[in-house]
DNA sequence: TTGATACTATACCTTTTGCTTATTATATTT
DNA sequence: AAATATAATAAGCAAAAGGTATAGTATCAA
């Protein structure tokens, strides 16, 4: 029997993505911001390469992104006042009311996906998931 | 406590990805492809809006993929008899050799994620993706 | 201290994946 | 027979990500 893991997170994060996107369509992020922000809200004040690590992406991928945040008004980059090469990203005001919108459409995205199970259940599975990324980012 | 489950998910099968892209490059099939041929091999013999259908794709997205797929050798489009709009896809005899490779780069991949749970984990965790997918398909 | 090396952000270009809308040919239903 | 639906696809676009190269700045080692 083959490996199934790796299919079944993938098209379960699939269909996660596309029902996210269809209802948070008119909000105007796209789900790579709308996972910037909320990586960002919780490591505020990082710089761009940081918050590209922390996504798995390069730092050019997250430019662009970052380029688009600022114009939309949600994020400000300020020059690092220790390392003039780089800026440190800083989370607007409005940026929180975007993204208590978009909590509660993935919430809402979540409960549907996960109602087949029971409370405990989404709690094992959670913690399980938990563990594998965890274990996964110290594999480098 | 918001959502966690869609991140979890994404972030983990968005490193999956990576890793068995990069073992897999020389191959000269990407992650799109390799999905469309262990499906079609799950599916021998199905039309393509049936593929799409299951890999939850539109059918004009598909179409380019079994075009290289054909052009590869992989994948071979042969007319309906009972419906002349269709094709019906077969899985050549190359593309037995190919999945092999891939399947191997799949399984140690997984394997190498999946290493800090303990195999009745394993399967507790496979167990619950699925019936999240068995639901989620049923949802529409 | 200076010269080599490394790091931060980014410009330019490409790849991968997927979509929308519309079209052609064929089936099916009324 | 006419209206409607379906299978594949063309054309063009968009989102997400990467590769290579570069400017500017930091750091380390001789």
């Amino acid at each position: 029997m083959h490996s199934k893991f790796g299919f079944l997170s993938y098209e379960i994060s699939h269909i996660i993505r596309q029902r996210f996107n269809k209802k948070a369509e008119n909000i105007g992020l796209t789900h790579a911001q709308w996972r910037a922000l909320v990586h960002l809200s919780n490591n505020e004040n990082c710089r761009q390469i940081d918050l590209a690590d922390i996504l798995e992406i390069k730092p050019i991928t997250l430019v662009r992104q970052i380029d688009l945040l600022e114009v939309a008004g949600l994020v400000r980059r300020n020059k690092d006042s220790e390392d003039r090469r780089a800026y440190r990203l800083e989370l607007m005001p409005k940026a929180h009311a975007v993204m208590q919108e978009l909590w509660e459409i993935a919430d809402a995205v979540e409960a549907e996906v996960l109602k087949t199970l029971t409370p405990q259940e989404q709690e094992q599975m959670t913690a399980l998931l938990e563990r594998i990324k965890t274990s996964m980012s110290e594999t480098i």
